[in-house]
DNA sequence: CCTCCACTGGAAGATCGGGAAG
DNA sequence: CTTCCCGATCTTCCAGTGGAGG
């Protein structure tokens, strides 16, 4: 008898149909979101906070409720990391009201995806923009925030992270909207939510508390590491036919569940991200200039240092290097 | 303190690749 | 075929920043 009874809810996109330890959140959201069961405008709201404290499944959550006691709202999800030029982010938002059926790359004249987006039938329209500050033009945002019908609920790990790089327009107009702040979760909320998954998806009995506090409290409050973990624990024991979770099993999915995570980013680089990354990861650590001379030496056509900076930054972001300190002082280390 | 300059990241424009139109 | 247009990628230029080292 298969351990895993449903592998679904242990995997980091699942939403339960009730979510604990973030009713304060999920009511600040959906008042933001209210007015729009009533024929009204939503309001633009803004959820930060770090990675793992809940803020897409509290953003999917919300969207799912209103969706469910109002007919016709369309919503839609898109991550800004995934799809982060203009183009992308107005596609995936034409996927949502069917109206991408026609649109090649390159034959469609410019802008008519936003034309598009805006000519719809003029039933509400509810985007999760998640890593909103990963966009690399912001502009597309404040298209949409004056596009009507259309509400918008932005996610970004931190909000200055995001204000930085918008039209100072649209900035001052954000100042004034929903803003969502997320915490860590605590070590007994961490569990609590290991033990729903644990009873939704695993066979009764199949992991203990104390393994459930172990998991937890390598997780330092972020949700999806210790999910993560969970479900590559799971896996394991599934694999060797047991019947419940060992403690081996949980002590060596931690380490696995990391590299998972890291070979995930990693497949995506190009032969020169990956450069970069061997040669931060070789050296531990090393300063911006000392890093660009040895990319330059590695490679048959360097790029330029400009460029170097943007294949950096993307690193950072995958977390697969870390950037410590400010201009000058700047170094780069490999992560762990 | 102050000055220098290594480094960052925004802005603007060049180049590439590929599909459509002529 | 060539020409045109687009998004994506990359370069060039540059203002701002704050640590190093007088």
């Amino acid at each position: 008898m298969a351990m895993i009874t449903d592998a679904h809810v242990l995997r980091p996109e699942f939403v339960p149909s009730d979510v604990v330890h973030r009713d304060s959140e999920v009511r600040h959201l959906s008042k933001a979101l209210r007015p729009i069961t009533d024929g009204e405008p939503g309001e633009t709201a803004l959820l930060g906070g770090p990675s793992g404290a809940g803020k897409t499944c509290i953003a999917r959550f919300a969207v799912q409720r209103l969706r469910e006691n109002a007919l016709g709202i369309n919503t839609q999800y898109v991550n800004c990391w995934e799809d982060y030029s203009r183009f992308k982010t107005l596609y995936r938002l034409l996927k949502g009201i069917d109206r991408a059926f026609d649109v090649h790359r390159q034959s469609t004249p410019k802008d008519e995806l936003l034309e598009r987006l805006r000519d719809h039938d003029g039933s509400p329209y509810v985007v999760v923009l998640d890593e909103a500050d990963q966009l690399d033009d912001t502009g597309v945002l404040y298209d949409l925030y004056r596009t009507t019908g259309l509400t918008m609920v932005l996610i970004a790990n931190r909000r200055e992270d995001l204000f930085s790089r918008l039209d100072s327009r649209l900035v001052s107009r954000l100042q004034t909207t929903t803003h969502v702040r997320f915490e860590k979760y605590g070590f007994d909320a961490l569990v609590s939510i290991l033990e729903d998954r644990v009873r939704w998806g695993l066979r009764e009995s199949a992991i203990s508390t104390d393994q459930l506090q172990t998991i937890a409290d390598d997780a330092a409050g972020d949700a999806r590491v210790a999910i993560t973990v969970l479900r590559t624990a799971a896996r394991r024991a599934d694999q060797d036919d047991a019947d419940s979770i060992t403690d081996e099993d949980v002590a060596e999915a931690i380490p696995e569940a990391k590299a998972e995570i890291t070979q995930k980013s990693t497949r995506r680089l190009t032969d020169d991200q990956r450069t970069l990354y061997e040669i931060v990861t070789e050296h531990g650590e090393i300063a911006p200039g000392d890093l660009y001379e040895r990319y330059t030496e590695r490679v048959s056509s360097p790029r330029s240092k400009r460029m170097v900076r943007n294949y950096l930054r993307k690193l950072c972001h995958y977390n697969l290097l870390v950037a410590e300190g400010e201009n000058r002082g700047r170094t780069y280390h490999s992560v762990s």
